[in-house]
DNA sequence: TTGTAAGCGTTATCAG
DNA sequence: CTGATAACGCTTACAA
């Protein structure tokens, strides 16, 4: 492990010259050429630590996610890898796992470890930006609001996705639609769902007990399925608020050999990896990779100085109705 | 952004008491309190950057995988936190995909960031470890061997693993099995290929254009299939080495109208959140999480002074027969 | 253009 | 038990 000063020494110039060289700072092309040999032969790394010590920044950035078993948030990830890493940066995922212990402890970790800026979706309400910002740290918020902070932020319309969801189901027929949605303190949760009764308030079909609040994860829309087909009179057609509760719900369904044509679905969230995409469940498509380029841009201009007032930018998303209703 | 002298400051004590209040070192009861009071009116974080750089080593692991968008890796990384966590160790994630050259710039992120240690699966066969192990950075290897450096490994018995497949086709009835693999030159592929070859060639069932490699991803799968398809004397049957191809061959299948009973299919690796799990597919079952958390186990062995000669783990993968030949 | 030297925030050594 | 003080490896005024 080789120092600036070594390289030096055996350049024969001196550790500032080195430095200069490896930041393309103006140094005469011979002295050039001889750091350059010199640190071939050496196999000089530079020492980011010490370099981030110094400049009190890192080439870095932190994106932190609150599922990585969610393939919503790793094609998002992938968005944001793109970006950065064509700017220069590497990015670190985080996985706080919704835990907002977690998550404090990964943003902790990442100011004290000079990162160059974050990429943020919240787990909890009630993020504590404040030690960030104050160090000058760029923060976007993805997916899932400030919560209070001037931030960049860019999401989708959640509230209009669940609107148009339950509505075409409404258009497929169904009238009795119940909704399973996220965590009630996660905020795309509670949008999903408000959007979902605006509908069905419209529609004359409220009912609370169609409303379940369930952990986003394939477990959590199972046991949500089952409350709703075990009461008196069970609803007709569901509106679930992510990609694995939908999962969760149509293994459920299917389990019980029941189809969409007994029981409609809308998905908020591409189906992952369906092997055989149920054609009858109606889709909300998110853009998650490009919510992460994104964010990714956002970010970039901030890190590199970019100082107008927080923007927040809405992405469209795509419904696509059922091609054919069944269970395949 | 408050320091350890500020710290000491407003306790009226010396910098370095400061620290040896922060790491548990000897320091009276009395002393200590009024440094913890300071450093908590000030909301005091110390600066991971300047203590890693003198003490040459941070509390973060790497866990360096090829595909962040493959279940199989996500659940390796949530054994991998699991443990780590526990441990006081965080965890970054690095996402290769397949690139030996992303592969490298990590690596060499990671020895001069100082990182404690790595958890490699490694994209290429030619992954230079020796920076790293000159620095006495332990890594473990998991998934995919050390290739020529003596390392701690994890890894699966990928040969049984696709004799076990194999022949659990040929047990089946299917007479004309075929191999879908990953890129030649990754490890798993050929050893998964390998125990597909003993078995097809002690059956007399040896056919080599029933071989193809594909990219591990679920287009790969998709082409692959599709040109198995197309053979003039198409296979009954085929073993896929992957988690994410199998996605794609049964895809192509079920949307040409054919099913499990028409041509019989083997996975290596569980498919991902299976909606409805074909039940005629064979899946040979990967302890993923368990992978990661021996993974985890050993690293930290290692990072704790652990100084035995380098171990390699096989962990066993269970195999699960169809319940019932058919499309769902 | 180049070198010298100070300093980033810790921790560890060494006296006291 | 506690306090000065010297590193850790790099960048960046400031001089030359």
């Amino acid at each position: 492990m080789s120092t600036i000063y070594e390289v030096a020494a055996l350049a024969g110039v001196s550790p500032a010259t080195v430095s200069r060289v490896l930041n393309g700072v103006n140094v005469s092309a011979e002295k050039s050429r001889l750091v350059r040999d010199a640190a071939g032969k050496l196999a000089f790394t530079p020492n980011r630590t010490a370099r981030s010590l110094r400049k009190q920044s890192s080439e870095v950035i932190a994106l932190v996610i609150p599922d990585i078993e969610n393939p919503f948030f790793t094609s998002m990830a992938r968005g944001v890898e793109d970006v950065a890493q064509a700017a220069g940066y590497s990015v670190v995922l985080c996985n706080t796992d919704e835990d907002p212990d977690k998550e404090a402890s990964y943003l902790s970790i990442a100011v004290s470890e000079n990162m160059a800026g974050i990429i943020l979706a919240a787990a909890s309400d009630h993020v504590d930006l404040a030690p960030l910002l104050r160090r000058g740290r760029p923060v976007v918020a993805v997916d899932r609001g400030p919560h209070g902070f001037d931030l960049d932020a860019v999401m989708v319309d959640n509230i209009a996705g669940g609107r148009e969801a339950t509505q075409a189901l409404y258009d497929q027929g169904f009238s009795r639609i119940a909704c399973i949605t996220g965590p009630s303190d996660v905020e795309t949760a509670q949008r999903r769902e408000h959007g979902w009764r605006q509908v069905v308030i419209a529609n004359g079909g409220h009912d609370e007990r169609y409303l379940k609040h369930a952990n986003f994860r394939v477990d959590g829309g199972r046991a949500a399925m089952d409350e709703l087909l075990a009461l008196e009179t069970p609803p007709d057609a569901v509106f679930v608020a992510n990609n694995l509760m939908s999962v969760g719900a149509l293994q459920v369904l299917f389990e019980r050999g029941l189809t969409t044509e007994n029981v409609g679905m809308a998905s908020f969230g591409d189906l992952p990896f369906s092997t055989l995409a149920p054609r009858g469940v109606t889709i909300i498509h998110l853009p998650a990779r490009h919510l992460g380029v994104t964010a990714a841009r956002l970010l970039i201009e901030r890190i590199n100085g970019d100082d107008q007032p927080a923007r927040t930018i809405v992405l469209r998303n795509e419904i696509s109705a059922p091609t054919s209703v069944g269970s395949a």
